[in-house]
DNA sequence: TTCCTTATTGCAAGTATTTGCAATAAGGAA
DNA sequence: TTCCTTATTGCAAATACTTGCAATAAGGAA
């Protein structure tokens, strides 16, 4: 089954109607490796047809996000990047100084994963999380700064 | 010394200059208990003063929080939250569901922390960060679903 | 104290995202 | 197939946040 027919399958179970339009978005994320914004979705959604709204797009993006089906992140810049759940895992690490982007080994967070859940019953998205900080190299330039 | 002179001396030293402004904002702020958006803390400063601009008051929390003096948090609500150091710490799980928030004990932070300062010399905030998954009642009630 | 440099502000315009509501169209029932 | 219900869409307006630029004012030098 490909990767768009497992989610519309999954939104038909959740007795949400399948649109086209949300079926271009589907295809759009699910085929994209990357990160994406939502006008980013729209504008190819746009290329293949002219049915589409940039409120739909966010609206479905955000519904995706919503049931699980794909992944939601502030990496520091002015916009929300989505993305389809066989981008991770990882987490994106973000200095707040420089936004630098880090990436690092999700394996660190399964002990957090499990006590999220043992403890407060919380099933936690850790698959594709943000984390901000300050990088090793803005540290050490603020180090700097304080000796003078 | 007050916890306002605190943050103050601190923008001092970095070399920021301290305005009526930055003053106003940061009394706000460190005498705020709870998390309190852009423009709550805008509308508080107007009280005491009509020298502000929402605009100053975005670049000043943004500023704080670069230098590590606020925390700024999504919290699945349509605006970003800022909070005093003194506010944390702790995590906030929260819904994507349902949106409701949970608060957990950051302990189960603290290996995490270790093993992003060890491994990338990272300094992760997570004195007050959000988490997003789904809480224990939203699950169940999606389970139920699937029986059916 | 006065003056100068330049960081900071206010304003207005821009971008990002959300929302209310009437028109449309999925998808189940007949 | 047709019809009906109501979830979903498009649109336009609202809200949330950001940015460029000229005017202002910290704070260091004289
Ligand atoms: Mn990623
Ligand atoms: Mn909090
Ligand atoms: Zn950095
Ligand atoms: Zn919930």
């Amino acid at each position: 089954m490909s990767p768009c027919s497992t989610l519309t399958e999954h939104l038909r179970q959740k007795g949400y109607r399948i649109t086209l339009q949300r079926e271009m978005i589907i295809q759009t994320i699910a085929h994209s490796e990357q990160h994406i914004s939502a006008e980013e979705v729209f504008a190819e959604v746009r290329k293949h047809t002219p049915a589409a709204n940039l409120a739909t797009v966010y609206r479905t993006l955000d519904m995706l996000w919503e049931e699980g089906l794909a992944c939601r992140n502030d990496l520091g810049e002015c916009r929300i990047v989505y993305a389809a759940l066989q981008h991770g895992p990882h987490i994106h690490l973000v200095c707040r100084y420089c936004n630098r982007l880090i990436d690092a080994d999700p394996q660190a967070l399964e002990s957090l994963r499990e006590e999220l859940d043992t403890e407060y019953g919380f099933t936690a998205d850790l698959q594709h999380i943000s984390i901000f900080g300050v990088c090793a190299g803005c540290q050490l330039s603020s180090e700097k700064l304080k000796e003078e």
